[in-house]
DNA sequence: GTCTATATCGGGATAGAC
DNA sequence: GTCTATCCCGATATAGAC
């Protein structure tokens, strides 16, 4: 009876949520550290768990560390998807697609850090799951652009190189706070205004780039 | 005699550039397995030098790294300020920023890598003369984009904004192959033709972000 | 499920000969 | 300037009691 505590349905549920202690701790210790930088031993003292139960659970440092990413992408490819699927032009779609990933961004501190920092090492720790929660996302930004190019309100721009133009200087804004702390400046972008405002000049920005001249 | 050897003028100059060789070994390592991750050993070993030579000539891993990265951002800065201080529109002047910055990204594969890599750790390793150098580079896309305003032929964006909007998609698109590579997908995004494209794609992104709308 | 204790290993840095 | 040998710490992972 003691065991069970979720409907969600892991395997039987652990006692008293240890396991999501975990997965919290380690989003936190990814994004600081990195990778093989990041410590199972910080990571289990910040849940205040032993080391032991991280083993228990998820096997290794790399399974952990795959649940913490695919919980994010899911979450992000969801909301493309249903935006992609949704009413309005591919203008306002594309709108709402910016403030939904600076939102998601904005929600999760570890967000922007542990996807750079993959993708900047060449993502040598995803597994063909995690790429195709990836792909699902860029295919749902695809089809937005693929709508303003056949209502001729888009230029005829390759939809992999602007979802490659939209998706960085987000994930860069949001990593660039901890820069700021590092190099002592006083700005901290990262205030909610600032994220509005830089919301704003990401939507502005992906509007003139994807506008016909004429 | 035998100590002489270059003009730049070093301390005195080693016998037959190992010092030479241990930086290009060094950028290759940092690239490929981020900062932490790098072995003073296998730099050693790919400069075909020992590792106690690595310790004579920098004192330590860190100095090595910033070695390596003063050099690119150095390169970077000064080519962003020849086209600042040159003839011509803002409009040209961005262009050949932006074909600028993509030509020193694919000439030094390590490039993207580590600014990449550097950032979304939040900039740890960096000292003060390498924030400098990076300051650098933002205020000569600053000076471009203020004469643009002045000349009304750009909106009044934020420079800041701009400039990390402009940055970043270079950035992971050079890191991108390796992503490529990891995820066994058989299109190759660096080569010359595709880099061409990209570039143009980057210079046309750029300027429907800052056109003004009437 | 939860803990303590430990096996084991890689890698930064240095000593000291030549 | 260049080498060999080594110190030493931190980190993943596991054994095994409760």
């Amino acid at each position: 009876m003691s065991t069970r505590k979720r409907a969600g349905g892991r395997k039987r549920g652990p006692a008293r949520d240890s396991r999501g202690a975990i997965l919290r701790a380690a989003a936190i210790e990814f994004a600081d550290r990195g990778y093989d930088a990041a410590g199972t031993d910080r990571i289990a003292a910040r849940a205040r768990v032993n080391k032991a139960m991280l083993y228990y659970h998820f096997g290794s440092k790399r399974e952990l560390y795959l649940e913490v990413v695919r919980e994010m992408v899911r979450t992000v490819g969801s909301r493309a998807r249903a935006i992609a699927d949704g009413s309005g032009t591919a203008e306002d779609k594309l709108d709402a697609w910016v403030a939904a990933i600076v939102e998601e961004a904005a929600a999760r501190p570890w967000f922007a850090s542990i996807m750079l920092r993959e993708i900047a090492a060449g993502a040598p720790h995803f597994d063909v799951n995690t790429f195709q929660l990836m792909n699902d996302v860029f295919v749902a930004v695809r089809d937005i652009i693929a709508q303003g190019q056949r209502d001729g309100v888009f230029r005829q721009v390759d939809p992999l190189l602007t979802h490659l133009t939209i998706m960085p200087p987000i994930l860069i804004f949001f990593v660039r706070q901890r820069v700021i702390a590092t190099a002592r400046l006083t700005k901290d972008l990262a205030e909610p205004r600032q994220v509005e405002e830089f919301a704003r000049h990401m939507q502005a920005s992906v509007r003139g780039m994807l506008r016909k001249d004429s």
